[in-house]
DNA sequence: AACAATGTGAGAATCGATTATCATTTCTCC
DNA sequence: GGAGAAATGATAATCGATTCTCACATTGTT
C-alpha cells in the first residue's frame, strides 16, 4: 500500500484540457505534457494523448499544424487566428487578425475552402 | 552477369532533380520517387533522399513544409510564392503572389523575419 | 587495364510521434 | 459496500519518414 506520497489523481482529462486552455498558443501533446509535469501535475503522456484525441472528437479542440513542428492543439472556441513561431524560443504563439488578398491568388478551376 | 533488362543508370541525381524541376509544386521524397518509378525511371528511394539532401545543402533546393503532409522540396530559383493543397487530389500546388497585412499582425516585442 | 573515388539500390536500422496493451485505480450506480 | 464501467499510467508496439550499411556498379585517372 502506498498512497501518501502519491497525489490524488482524478479526471486528469480536465487537468489536461485546462492547462491547454491557459496556454498562449497551440501546444503539442509533448509540450502540454511537459508543462503539466513541470507544474507538479502528475499525468501520463498517454492520458494527454487521450484527452487531446477526445477533445478533437467532440469538437472542443482543434488540431493545427505549425510549420515543421508537428500537430498542436488548442481550444476551438478561439476566434479565427493564425500562429507564428518565435525563432528565438521556438514556441508557437497565437496571432490574432488575418491577412488579405488570398482570394485573388486562387487559380482558375480551384475554389478556396479555407486557409491556415 | 545480368545487364540486358537493366536500364542504364548514370547520374541518377540529375534525373531526380530534373523531375523535381518539372513538377507543378513541391514534392516529398516519396512523391518524387513515385513519379520517377511511375514514369519508368529506375531509382532507389535512398538515391532520391540523397539528391534532395545535397540539393538543399548546395542551395539548389528548398525544403518547405506543407500543412500536415511533411517536408517537400522544390527548386529554390522560383520566385517568392506559397502553396495550396487541393483537398480533392491531395496534391500541393504552387501559388504565385502573396498576401498582405502580415506586418500589422505582429505583436509588440516581436519582429517578423519571414513567413511561409 | 588497374586502382581509387564516387554513385547506387535494397533493405536494415533508427528516430519521433502516436497508439495499443494491460494491470490498477477511480467512478457510478445500485 | 460491491459490481461493472471508465480512466489512468507505464511501457511495449506500431507507423512513417529518414538515414545508414554495404556489396556492387560506374566513373575518373593514370
Amino acid at each position: 500500500m502506498q498512497r501518501a506520497n502519491q497525489q490524488k489523481r482524478a479526471n486528469q482529462q480536465l487537468t489536461v484540457l485546462r492547462a491547454l486552455g491557459e496556454a498562449d498558443g497551440p501546444l503539442s501533446a509533448r509540450e502540454l505534457w511537459s508543462r503539466l509535469i513541470g507544474s507538479g501535475k502528475s499525468v501520463g503522456l498517454a492520458t494527454v494523448y487521450r484527452a487531446l484525441q477526445r477533445g478533437v472528437e467532440d469538437g472542443t479542440l482543434e488540431a493545427v499544424e505549425v510549420l515543421g513542428r508537428g500537430v498542436r492543439y488548442e481550444p476551438k472556441d478561439r476566434e479565427h487566428h493564425h500562429h507564428f513561431l518565435c525563432s528565438t524560443c521556438d514556441h508557437a504563439f497565437d496571432l490574432f487578425g488575418c491577412v488579405e488578398g488570398l482570394d485573388s491568388l486562387v487559380p482558375d478551376g480551384f475554389q478556396m475552402t479555407g486557409h491556415e
